[in-house]
DNA sequence: GTCTATAAGATGATAGAC
DNA sequence: GTCTATCATCTTATAGAC
C-alpha cells in the first residue's frame, strides 16, 4: 500500500496528461476529481500540483496540444493540386488522424463548455483555423467550377461533421480496416459536394 | 428572499424539466447541481425531489424523452415511395427536428456516459431504433440501384452524423434560414449517397 | 407543496514533513 | 518528488415543520 518516494518526474508528467485524458474522455472533466486522476497514475492527490497549477489548466493543455498537433500534421501533409485531390487528401487525413486519437477528439469537443472563457476562446481560435483549411478546398472547388455547392460555410461544417462522426462508431479491429473506412469515407466526401 | 409557501405542482414539474435541460446542456450534467437547477426554477433543493427520485432518474427521463419524441414525429410524417424521395424525406425531418432542440439533441448525445449502465441500455436502444429507420432507406436505395454505398451501415452513421452537425453551427436569426439550410443538407445527403 | 436543517461524504487546493 | 494532513466548501439526499 505504502508508496516509496522517489524521483519520477519525467514519467509522472505524461503519465498525468495520458490518465486524465482518458477519464475525461470516459466520464467527463466536471465527473473525474483531482483524487481520481491522482489514484489511477498511482499518485497522491496533492502531487499533481507540481506538474498543472490547477485542473482546469490540466484540460486546457490537453485540448490545446491537441490542437496543436493537429494542425502541424495536416501542415506535414498538406498537397497541391486540383480541389478535388485536396479534398480527397483532406478527408483521408481527418479520418485517420480522429481515428487514432478518439479520447483527445472526444475531448476537444465535448468540454469546450468546461473552459474559462479565456481559454474557450483560443481553443474555438485554432479550431477555426482548421476549418478553414477545409474551407479554402471547398471555394477552391467552387471557382475550379468542379463542386457543386450554394454554400461553402456550411458545405465545410457538413463535411467535417460527416467525418468527425467516423468516432461515434469505428472500433480497432472491427468489421473494416482503417483503409477500408478512410476509402468510404472519402468517396462520400467528394460526391457530398458533387466532385 | 423569503419565498411563500404554496402549491405549483403543475408549473414547477414542467419548469424542473426545462430548467434541467438547459443548463446540462450549457454545463454537462455532472457540473450542474441540484441546488443550481433549484436556484434557477426558485424552489429550494429539497422540493426538487418532489419531482424525481434523484438525479439520475431526470437525466434519464430529459434523454428517455427526447428519443421517444423523436421516433413519434418520424412515425407521423414517415412516407412510401422510391428511397431517394425518402431519404430526402428523412434528411429534412431530421435537420428540422434537431435545429428546433439544440438542447436535447446535445444532452442525449453528450450525458450518455453519465447514465447508469441500465439506463444507458434503455437509451442505446431508442438510438439503434432510430437509426436503423434510416439504415433500411440507404438498404431501400442499394436494392432499387439507385444509391451507391459500399456499406449501408458505415453510409447511414456518416449521413447522421452530417445531418446531426447541423447544431453546432446554426442559430435561429442567423445568416441563413431554416428552409435553405434544409433545402441544402437533404441536397448533400442524396448526393453523398450517389442519388 | 415547499421550507429549513442536517447527515455523511466528496471536492480543489495548500502547507509542511521527509 | 511525493506524502500526509488539513481547510473551507460543496455535494446528494432525507426528515420533519408548516
Amino acid at each position: 500500500m505504502a508508496r516509496k518516494t522517489g524521483s519520477h518526474s519525467n514519467i509522472t508528467g505524461p503519465r498525468i496528461r495520458e490518465v486524465a485524458l482518458s477519464l475525461f474522455a470516459q466520464q467527463g472533466f466536471a465527473a473525474v476529481s483531482m483524487r481520481k486522476i491522482a489514484s489511477e497514475v498511482g499518485v497522491q492527490a496533492g502531487a499533481l500540483y507540481l506538474y498543472t497549477p490547477d485542473k482546469q489548466t490540466l484540460l486546457f493543455d490537453l485540448m490545446q496540444s491537441h490542437m496543436d498537433e493537429l494542425l502541424a500534421a495536416f501542415d506535414i501533409v498538406e498537397i497541391a493540386g486540383s480541389a478535388r485531390a485536396r479534398l480527397e487528401q483532406f478527408a483521408r487525413f481527418h479520418i485517420g488522424f480522429h481515428m487514432e486519437r478518439p479520447d483527445a477528439v472526444f475531448v476537444a469537443y465535448m468540454e469546450l463548455r468546461n473552459l474559462e472563457p479565456a481559454n474557450f476562446t483560443k481553443i474555438e481560435e485554432l479550431r477555426r483555423q482548421y476549418e478553414s483549411l477545409l474551407e479554402n478546398i471547398v471555394k477552391a472547388g467552387q471557382v475550379e467550377g468542379i463542386f457543386d455547392v450554394p454554400d461553402s460555410k456550411l458545405a465545410t461544417m457538413a463535411l467535417i461533421a460527416m467525418l468527425t462522426g467516423v468516432n461515434t462508431w469505428y472500433r480497432e479491429g472491427g468489421r473494416m480496416s482503417r483503409a477500408e473506412v478512410e476509402d468510404v469515407y472519402a468517396q462520400m466526401a467528394l460526391k457530398a459536394v458533387g466532385a
